[in-house]
DNA sequence: GATGAATGAGGATTCATTCAT
DNA sequence: GATGAATGAATCCTCATTCAT
């Protein structure tokens, strides 16, 4: 029924193979000596292999970190898209998405960095309108309009509010990642969420922008 | 009364011209080519000397970019250390600093990205305790400490305030740079202020930690 | 009285053809790529089979090219011979020979200019005395002494004749070749032909050396 | 009186003489290795400089060798150029400019071959209208065109018979060079002038597009 | 015999740093 | 102190050749 042969499908695996164990080696040059420490020959000699044979899966370096780039911000795309089509309140969908993107933190620290924070990454990605960062913008402010419509959230430029609200987040990651912070992940999305909803004010919310 | 002779101060003086003319130009080589694109040569050009000159003021680059890093924060510094010791409302003077990043972004577009966005920058600079992002946490956090202590801002742990503060600021001073958004400054701080405020909710700001 | 079994005949066979396929693609991508262009992998894949096969059939790369460079010049000697070995006046055998060449350069521009122009190739066949070139001299000095017995042409050193007629020919394929020059054949034969038996004196012919 | 000062000039002179010291192995190396054979590592150790050097000089690879190219071909272009602007008889001409070439294959073998030969060469300086070829072409053909007009020579397209003169004047260099012959200057030049002029036949040199 | 992934020696180019003048 | 040429390690990429399957 296959319309591969055995052969191909067992080329396929190993390539596949291949580019995982090229991805974890070069997650691993990345969180080791960050996004300029990536060089062909850190990544070859991580992974086990000599350097021309990256260029056997690859066609040169930027193909390579596009790659990584994808298959990381993958599965957070996933989910983040499952979460956004599901049915549930914009709320909990927000605090949904936070916590993914926390979770993963803990999971794949080096890469995170590079997708998300790392301007290099950046430059060397631009265009990719795959960027993890322009997609989570483009989730999340569509679920905050969601709330508005909802009447949850304060009437706002979804947009801007999810700059804010990822900016927040984001640093959230930064921090655990960077300045080794180490809190427990309900902690965090408990603060964003708060934070998010409420802000810091004592006073009993007023719709500020009315009543002031 | 002065320990130093006359022409002891007047090397001292044109040695302080001469760092000043390469800060001038090393921001110019990030403003028009990124931090990757930053070159010993780039940098001494732009200031008019020759390659090896840089290497009579600066040990290194990595030392030229600390200077760079430093003297871009400086005015900043001073500014948020100022406004933290006016006597002020706290509200005051969280949007008065963040009035302060946001307006000097304009001014230094390229500085600024290095200083507090890119990556590079920050693995180049690590161990900096100078560091443009450590000290404005440091500051917001006493601030919001102080609004939580006016009674103005609910209990929470400033720390982790301030990072989502900062976080959802220095994302809109990104989106201003990256993405080449320009709205007026005015309009960028009462967005951050209200989302620091009030977050999101539409609902009566019940304290929530309590309430829920 | 073959003293080949069958299954050996027919393993010939199939290595003959397989020569067959890899000369077509080195040549298909000589003609495409260029002399420098040329590439095992470029070379296996037009032919339609792995890399390391050519290995099979040739020991190196050199040995591949060597074999092209023969089986291109082959039928260029063969004509050439059979023309010089015709019972004909020198005249009409150069004037055939040429008009060989002319004719198969459109034919197969890509190798002709690989034979016969490209000092790459020369480099790298050098010592291979089956040499197009060196081939080509052979015969036309043998003719022109055909020529100068028979009293049609002036004495004189016939391998040197040979060069100055060999050089004047080559620039016109070189010609019709890199500079895209489109002339029809005949045009091409008479032009040489002309110049060739006549020079570009207006001058009644005297024998020059003589009169000098 | 002078624009430049002192150690202006001298900077120009050593970037002068350094120029001429990369001229000069890069000529070595293109006579030892060929064409192909010329890197940039080789070029620095022939000049007895590091690799990175040579970048002093020159942007690339490609510049380097246009330079070569330039320089070799200079003075034949210059020495061709006074001949053709001089006022003498197109035959003293045409005989003058291939002497000078024949000359100078004896300075020059290695550079000669690259120039004039070489395709890998011609493909690599292609569009430089400067090639020695072309420029070539050009003065023998007005060269020509002026031995017509002054009724020396027959009519013919001049470009076309300008091709084929240079076609059996490069052979010659061709052979000199690459087959090692060591015929003097003075035989082969008039070799080429009598077969130019002449052609072969024997017969009395009737203008053979009239009679025929 | 066929395959094509793996190899690693090269090759072009960049750039921080040194040092003679 | 100023200069900028020289250096050479580092980096990306290519490609002939080998070899396990």
């Amino acid at each position: 029924m296959s319309e591969l042969t055995l052969s191909e499908r067992r080329k396929d695996l190993l390539t596949s193979m291949m580019k995982d164990a090229i991805y974890e080696a070069a997650v691993a040059v990345l969180t080791e000596h960050g996004a300029t420490g990536v060089t062909m020959e850190r990544v070859a000699e991580k992974a086990g292999v000599a350097k021309g044979s990256l260029y056997n899966y690859f066609p040169n370096k930027l193909a390579l970190l596009q790659f990584v780039h994808e298959r990381a911000v993958e599965p957070l795309k996933q989910k983040a898209e499952a979460i956004f089509r599901s049915r549930r309140p914009a709320l909990d969908k927000i605090e949904a998405i936070i916590r993914v993107w926390f979770t993963s933190i803990d999971e794949q620290r080096g890469v995170f960095n590079f997708l998300f924070l790392d301007t290099n990454a950046r430059d060397l990605l631009k265009g990719e309108e795959a960027s993890g960062r322009a997609f989570a913008i483009e989730v999340l402010s569509a679920i905050i309009q969601q709330g508005v419509d909802e009447g949850v959230f304060r009437p706002s430029d979804a947009k801007r509010t999810a700059w804010l609200l990822f900016g927040a987040a984001r640093e959230v990651c930064d921090l655990q990642l960077t300045a080794g912070t180490d809190l427990p992940v309900p902690q965090l999305v408990e603060d964003v969420m708060n934070f998010f909803l409420h802000g810091v004010s004592s006073l009993a919310g007023r719709s500020p922008t009315k009543e002031e």
